[in-house]
RNA sequence: AGUCAGUUAGCUUAGUGGUAGAGCGCCACGUUGACAUCGUGGAGGUCGGCGGUUCAAAUCCGCCACUGACUACCA
């Protein structure tokens, strides 16, 4: 078989996507196991303005990963796809369409407009999901769904309908945040703050009503005073406590306001007088409700100063106003100074314009009920479980237990039209269409409302509406089948935009939790330390790495920094993981080399398996998946074969592998439960290339290349092929297509090593059986006789190195070591001379060596390499000394340790044992060592 | 301002009470029929500082310093 030297990803990835959607293998549906659990995940909607960027990257691959294991293992296994409306950033691209054309929205007209954004929709929304297939994202393309379908929009309706007409939605006049440029309420979670050093404290004076004094007030908004409706101050300052009651003639208007008292007003801060300005500042509302005073809307809704403000400002905007008003202050005398002061502006998160507060009319959202149902099932179930819990549980519960009200109504066109009609009186109807709306009204002169719902309401439905539930239908197959969803995998900045309202109105229309684990990965932060971003330019674009390293090397380095903390991202990482991936395909083309005669046969993993007789009784697990009755699969197990495979003639390489892969296969599986996706990788890792490559494949080496043609050379060679077929599966989750691409072209496999449930299916890897690992097969003692030889061989290795041995010199190796090690040595020695590069092993009880030669002590043997003018004495006197020093500083430390009383008598027992043990391992080492100095002085 | 997180080898970072790990980089040697996208060996850390708890602290507690995130406020 020709195999390229080196692993080439784009070829890989090229064909197998299409194959396995060819083959149906993401629908649930080709799990022919009725009785099947079932695994569900919904994927977080990406917005259809969006392109693939890190952070997708990362939570993809780890849904994949998840969703990949579970199918493996014989889940009914769906990870539903789909995306976002995303109102107001579809919004901008039409509006910039338009205006490249001179066309303003106004002018072509709603229709026109929506005509315009669903064609946007259909051209581009499908970036995402077709940037999704080049990942591997192994999600149901057969229930792609769109925040805007039929049936998902019938569902909002129905949403807002019912929360309506229980009183959970109403109308209301209240300050907001508001987006000048985009002309759109904004949520409070989509603003940012931001810190501007250039900020300016102005403080102006206020004339009092039939009296002399003057009141200094301190603003960061000056142009705002053209709509105050008040000055307060704290009731319990004796500064202004006269004050308190008085008129305030308002300068630049004819207006002329009260003093009144409050205990908002802090005394402390500035002159501890406070303009107030209800209709444009949130504080300053609340404290004009409760005095009771006018509300003044000074602004247009393009932040320009509308006819409120007075003929002199009107149409300015609103920071030509602000110089304008301070300017004349001045010129009456009435600035008293202004002060440099660090300000924090909010800005929309979108547009980064300074949002500006304002007074309007919005439709709002109850939240206390569904906040309770939220806080209550965390309280009493601890759902959803977040990993990690800290900090992001006690950011979510505190989070609910401050909610306000929510503000759902957006003033944009594309999104789900708000269901409320008005009549030529402004009567409102809310119904589920205009006929039903006609009906109660009465009339067909009606006006549905302009706006449209906040984008995260469609959102909030997406783990019930998603399977199919509209309030028309409220009980579907996938509803039942798939909700509650396992696990829900996102990022820390839509914890409250989303994975909370999904908990809320999950549990208040279908009475269920949404999901019960949620995953809240780290943001990838830029090269630099901070977040990526286009302005920063500071992004990596995950399809370049693709390009670049490959999707499986991309994919695994992801997961292997998904510790849930911000990770920094690291070129040279995602280059381990490409060798990876190289390392990978290498190991498999050499065994691939030395394959003839040979096949992936499970029995080559089992030490039990000595008779086919055995096997059929034995390993249920094992045989249950090729199906007990299949004389067929019976009848290639060689019989001859499998006699000469029992335990004692297994080496201890093989036994040692053997149980590496299963306890490699059972941690695996441990930190994936708890989505602990670094460790998994990092398991992977080690197992394959520290053990399986660097030590098994070297040990085993001289088997597997043999000339002759025997049972035992084709046992060695099935058995390793049958260790790469098993690390193919494990790897499988992170590295879908390095892992397919070569496991059909190994020997022996077909779909008899498919999961039960996946029988009928085309062969992949993707359906093979996900090796959960076999305590049974852990093996302590090969573990540790297998740790003997490499250490022999690390010694001997270490001696060479710093001796400047030639690779050409070939020395004997004698060893001192008790009956038993030296038993397991001489059953390793042809693989200790190959690997060590020595001539001959000499084992025996004592060393019997010249002094010319370098010495070394292993927990369990000497070793020494008589090497007669190869060796420096000065050096080999360094060498050892310094091995010494290194022990010595132990043994000091840990008898330090045992001549403490309260260690001894406090610490448990077998950590005593354990150090007085290694105390005595040291003690014989440190003799040897010292006999050895002696010798060369 | 409050809350929380982080501070570990030159760099990026694992590690939630029992001898400090990895990858890259660095130094030396190497092409022994999978792999130079490789192999072998080596150097390099008082785990931010100071106290405390404990037989035992990178790990738990307190204070401090620096970094970052979030929440609130910012007249």
């Amino acid at each position: 078989m020709e195999i390229a030297k080196a692993y080439n990803s784009q070829e890989a990835e090229e064909s197998h996507y299409q194959k396995w959607e060819a083959a149906n293998c993401f629908a649930p549906e080709i799990n022919e196991n009725p009785e099947a659990e079932k695994y569900s995940i919904v994927i977080p909607p990406p917005n259809v303005t969006g392109s693939l960027h890190m952070g997708h990257a990362l939570q993809h691959t780890l849904m994949d990963a998840l969703v990949r294991r579970k199918r493996m293992q014989g889940y009914k296994t769906l990870w539903l796809p789909g995306t976002d409306h995303a109102s107001i950033s579809v919004q901008r691209k039409i509006v910039e369409q338009l205006r490249d054309e001179g066309k303003t929205p106004q002018e072509v007209g709603r229709e026109e407009f929506l005509r315009r954004a669903w064609d946007w929709k259909e051209l581009y929304g499908n970036t995402i999901t077709e940037q999704m297939k080049r990942e591997g994202a192994s999600v149901d393309w057969s229930r792609l769904r769109f925040t805007m379908d039929e049936s998902l929009s019938r569902a909002v309706i129905e949403v807002f309908c019912r929360l309506y007409s229980e009183g959970s939605i109403y109308r209301g006049r209240r300050i907001v945040n508001w987006c000048p440029h985009d002309k759109t309420v904004i949520s409070d979670a989509e603003v940012k703050d931001e810190k501007k050093k250039d900020g300016k404290l102005v403080y102006l004076q206020y004339p009092v009503k039939d009296s002399k004094q003057k009141v200094t007030v301190a603003t960061t908004r000056p142009e705002t005073m053209l709509g105050d409706t008040a000055v307060a101050v704290n009731p319990s300052d004796e500064r202004y406590k006269d004050l308190i009651g008085k008129t305030i003639l308002l300068p630049l208007t004819n207006r002329e306001i009260p003093i009144v008292a409050d205990e908002y007003v802090d005394a402390e801060f500035g002159t501890g007088a406070v303009k107030i300005t209800p209709a444009h500042d949130p504080n300053d509302y609340e404290l004009g409700v409760r005095h009771n005073l006018e509300q003044l809307v000074i602004m247009n809704d393009d932040a320009t100063m509308n006819a409120a403000a007075g003929a002199d400002f009107e149409g300015l905007d609103r920071y030509k106003a602000r110089e304008k008003v301070i300017e004349r202050f001045e010129e009456l005398g009435l600035l008293e100074k202004i002060e440099d002061y660090e300000v924090s502006l909010p800005t929309c998160e979108r547009c980064k314009n300074v949002i500006e507060p304002l007074l309007s009319e919005q439709w709002f959202c109850r939240m206390d009920e569904m906040r309770d149902m939220a806080l209550d099932m965390m309280r009493e179930r601890g759902v959803p479980h977040f990993y990690p819990q800290v900090p992001n549980e006690k950011v979510y519960t505190t989070w609910l237990e401050n909610l306000k009200d929510w503000t759902i109504s957006r003033q944009l066109w594309w999104g789900h039209q708000i269901p409320a009609w008005y009549d030529a009186d402004g009567k409102v109807f809310v119904a589920r269409s205009f006929e039903d709306a006609r009906n109660t009204a009465g009339t067909d002169n009606l006006r549905q409302d302009d706006d449209v719902l906040d984008t995260w309401f469609s959102s909030a439905l997406w783990a019930f509406s998603t399977f199919g539930w509209n309030g028309e239908v409220t009980e579907t197959e996938d509803l039942e089948a798939y909700s509650p969803t396992d696990v829900l995998v996102t990022g820390r900045d839509i914890i409250f935009l989303w994975v909370s309202r999904m908990m809320m109105l999950t549990k208040k229309f279908v009475d269920k939790v949404a999901f019960d684990d949620c995953v809240i990965t780290g943001t990838v932060l830029g090269k630099d330390g901070k977040p990526m971003s286009k302005s920063r330019k500071n992004g990596v674009d995950p399809l370049e790495m693709f390009d670049k390293f490959g999707v499986d090397a991309t994919r695994i380095y992801l997961a292997s920094i998904a510790t849930g903390a911000d990770i920094r991202w690291n070129d040279t990482l995602i280059e381990t993981y490409r060798n990876f991936a190289n390392k990978i395909w290498n190991a498999t083309r050499f065994c691939l080399m030395n394959s003839e005669g040979a096949e992936v046969n499970y029995t080559y993993l089992d030490p039990r398996a000595e008779t086919v007789e055995i096997i059929q009784t034995i390993g249920d697990e094992l045989i249950d998946d090729i199906d007990e009755e299949d004389e067929e699969f019976l009848d290639k197990v060689e019989p001859e074969f499998v006699k000469d495979n029992p335990k004692e003639n297994l080496s201890i390489a093989d036994r040692w592998i053997i149980s590496r892969l299963n306890r490699t296969a059972l941690d695996v599986n441990k930190s994936l439960d708890k989505y602990e996706f670094h460790t998994a990788v990092s398991l992977l890792y080690h197992f394959f290339w520290d053990d399986f490559c660097d030590w098994y494949i070297e040990l085993v080496k001289d088997d597997i290349t043999s000339e002759n043609v025997n049972t035992a050379r084709d046992a060695a060679r099935s058995r390793i092929l049958t260790i790469i077929e098993q690390a193919l599966r494990l790897l499988h989750p992170f590295m879908p297509y390095l892992t397919e691409e070569l496991w059909q072209k190994l020997p022996g496999v077909s779909n008899e090593l498919h999961n039960a449930a996946y029988k009928n299916a085309a062969q992949t890897v993707m359906l093979a059986d996900y090796p959960l690992g076999d305590k049974n097969l852990i093996d302590e003692r090969a573990e540790a006789e297998m740790q003997a030889v490499i250490e022999l061989i690390s010694k001997v290795r270490n001696i060479r190195a710093e001796m400047q041995i030639k690779p050409s010199d070939k020395p004997v190796i004698h060893v001192a070591a008790n009956a038993e090690s030296q038993q397991i040595f001489a059953a390793n020695e042809a693989q200790i001379l190959k690997l060590a590069r020595a001539e001959a092993l000499v084992l025996g009880e004592k060393l019997d060596v010249p002094r010319a030669s370098a010495k070394a002590v292993t927990a369990v043997a000497e070793i020494a390499l008589p090497l007669e003018g190869l060796i420096d004495f000065e050096k080999e006197v360094a060498r050892l000394e310094n091995q010494l020093n290194k022990l010595e500083t132990e043994q000091t430390r840990l008898k330090g340790q045992l001549s403490n009383a309260n260690f001894v008598d406090r610490a448990p027992a077998e950590k005593v044992q354990e150090i007085r043990d290694r105390v005595a391992e040291i003690e014989t080492q440190v003799v040897a060592l010292r006999q050895n100095l002696e010798a060369l002085k």
